[in-house]
DNA sequence: CGTATTTGACCTGCGC
DNA sequence: GCGCAGGTCAAATACG
């Protein structure tokens, strides 16, 4: 599956990022899930799993793109309108940390406690004007060591790390690169 | 003091 | 129709 011939421009990370690059070094995406699948038209999309860098990528392109052709089927509590979200993706990752810095500012408005899963879910909005994006973070019930993120909708925005990417372009453009391949840790 | 987070209450949809 | 489960709201609280 090729995500770079979706949309080759709207994908922040998966610029920031190439695949030679672990950008988030604390975790790692073990499963990408596609809730919602009309965004790619590849069968792969049935399959619910990809590597670790192109499930980011797949997670980012879907929280970055345009708005498609999606129908979301949860339900919906207080009966607004959703469909504006467009679409619903998630992924599994082996993290410490539930909170993911995707570049983006959320806030949190939820916390629940799930009838299948001992630990809470936790639902974020994005803190940007105008972005109706949301996303739910919980411990895998199984694997208490991953966290399923789910993604829903679509950012009206760029990220603030695009944003700073941006500016950081013009000053230096080789700048990012050079922190996004900085040793993840301490550990030399 | 402003902003973010917490948390209980409330609302809605679904299954029985 | 009822009860349960999930999702959201909003007031209270914590934090910078």
């Amino acid at each position: 599956m090729d995500f770079s011939h979706q949309n080759p421009n709207s994908n922040p990370i998966y610029t920031f990022f190439p695949e030679s690059v672990n950008p988030m070094p604390d975790f790692e995406v073990s499963d990408y899930l596609l809730l919602d699948g009309s965004i790619f038209d590849d069968d792969t999309s049935s399959q619910s799993m990809l590597s670790s860098e192109k499930g980011m990528a797949a997670a980012t392109e879907l929280s970055g793109a345009t708005s498609k052709n999606c129908n979301i089927k949860c339900k919906n509590g207080v009966g607004k309108n959703k469909s504006e979200l467009g679409v619903r993706v998630a992924f599994r990752m082996k993290s410490e940390m539930e909170v993911i810095d995707d570049g983006y500012k959320w806030r949190k408005y939820g916390k629940k406690s799930i009838k299948d899963n001992p630990n809470p879910r936790n639902y974020y909005k994005c803190s940007s004007v105008g972005c109706n994006v949301k996303k739910r973070i919980e411990r895998d019930v199984k694997d208490q060591s991953y966290v399923i993120t789910t993604y829903e909708g679509v950012h009206n925005h760029e990220t603030p790390s695009m944003v700073y990417y941006n500016q950081m372009s013009i000053m230096a453009p080789n700048a990012w690169t050079f922190q996004a391949s900085l040793p993840s840790s301490s550990s030399t």
